[in-house]
DNA sequence: CAAGTTTTTGAGCGACTGCTCAACTGCCCG
DNA sequence: CGGGCAGTTGAGCAGTCGCTCAAAAACTTG
């Protein structure tokens, strides 16, 4: 067998992995659909990764890696919370077919009682963490109330929060759409603040500066 | 048997499952780990409520408004986003052994895939967005920014945000804590904005007026 | 072409799944 | 006391699970 054919069996499985994963959810992923999936024999599961959950373990990192790097120019480009949020819509309904950011719902809801897998999940979610704290730290910085918030704490909740708006749009998408949207006026509320005039720009910093210090 | 041994029953058994979606996970949860954990036999799942799906489905409304319940009184009092937060901490600390509102997180997990359960699973968390709802209600009426957020969008944001975290929690507590740390300045800062002086406030008023109204 | 290595396969193991069922227990009512 | 019945049980069925393994197939090398 020529060496491509076993990178190209690996990314088959790991490709049916998250298939499986985000149209059969965690509790139906087994090596036999996973391999269905794939279209090859299951026992390849064990030959290639040694076990299923070291497999949904490789399929994590390989889908979040794949779709962090093909998304970091847009992020790049990001400077405000209204723009963030857009971009995790709209990136999400590119992905709704491929699922591959409900993977990580999916395996954290596996994860709970797996440390294996817990690991895997926690690395993953990180590269989005990392990559949203960025965002955050130009965005804040570009604020002049920028000061009063935490990027680091707020990329994870940000990051954890899409999580499960994302398990909740599959039992309800109608209220997921409403709740991004309240969202996004929110976003709007706090890139109108950026913009006050002077005057009011300095009050406002004043009163936070007193409420945020006790 | 007494009429009072059947309600006994089906209570072991809707405990069970709960105590076993929150310790095993949704994908460990079966008929017999549930009735092993309610110390009664298998047969029972299926005698007294049809299936597993069903039992999942009853234990999660039976898990719901026993919780909602329990706190409804706590809710009504709580008028500030940063007392929200600060509740919404408490109350997963209080229950983070038995799981209650976990279970919402692994039986959205569950219920990508499983109508009958996404049902069941939409309702039990739409009690929740209930409670949040009318707390936003109150919170936002009684503030002179509220008219720029959209109470029932939030609602459903919040909930949903709290389950991604607790999701995250299981993989990463320090994060997660930060996560919520990073929230809870937030809701200090809104609340500082409540506390402008008229000339500030007025000022803000009109840039959000202009802001919102494209 | 033959020998050797890597990859793939189908069959099969014991354990588990959802679910059924005949048999059994303990209680109410005649 | 004796049926009748709600509730409970363990055994068992067909199916799936993770995983193993010997053998076949595909490819590399001499």
């Amino acid at each position: 067998m020529s060496p491509q054919a076993r990178a190209q069996t690996r990314e088959k499985l790991l490709d049916g992995a998250i298939r499986t994963l985000t149209e059969q959810g965690i509790a139906k992923t087994s090596a036999r659909s996973v391999a269905a999936a794939a279209g090859v024999n299951q026992a390849l599961v064990f030959y290639h990764f040694g076990s299923v959950d070291e497999l949904l373990s490789e399929a994590c990192r390989y889908a979040t890696e794949q779709r962090v790097a093909r998304y970091r120019e847009r992020l790049a480009g990001i400077s405000s919370l209204g723009e963030l949020l857009a971009f995790g819509r709209e990136m999400h309904e590119e992905e709704r077919e491929a699922g591959h950011v409900a993977v990580l719902a999916q395996l954290l809801a596996g994860a709970q009682t797996q440390p294996r897998l817990a690991d895997a999940t926690a690395a993953g979610l990180s590269l989005w963490v990392a990559e949203v704290e960025k965002v955050l730290v130009r965005v804040l910085a570009a604020s002049p109330l920028g000061e009063f918030a935490d990027p680091v704490g707020l990329a994870r909740a940000v990051a954890a929060s899409f999580v499960g708006i994302e398990l909740y749009e599959g039992v309800d998408r109608d209220g997921a759409g409403r709740a991004l949207d309240a969202l996004e006026q929110l976003a709007t509320v706090a890139a109108a603040l950026d913009e006050l005039g002077p005057v009011a720009q300095r009050a406002v910093r004043h009163r936070l500066r007193r409420a945020t210090r006790g």
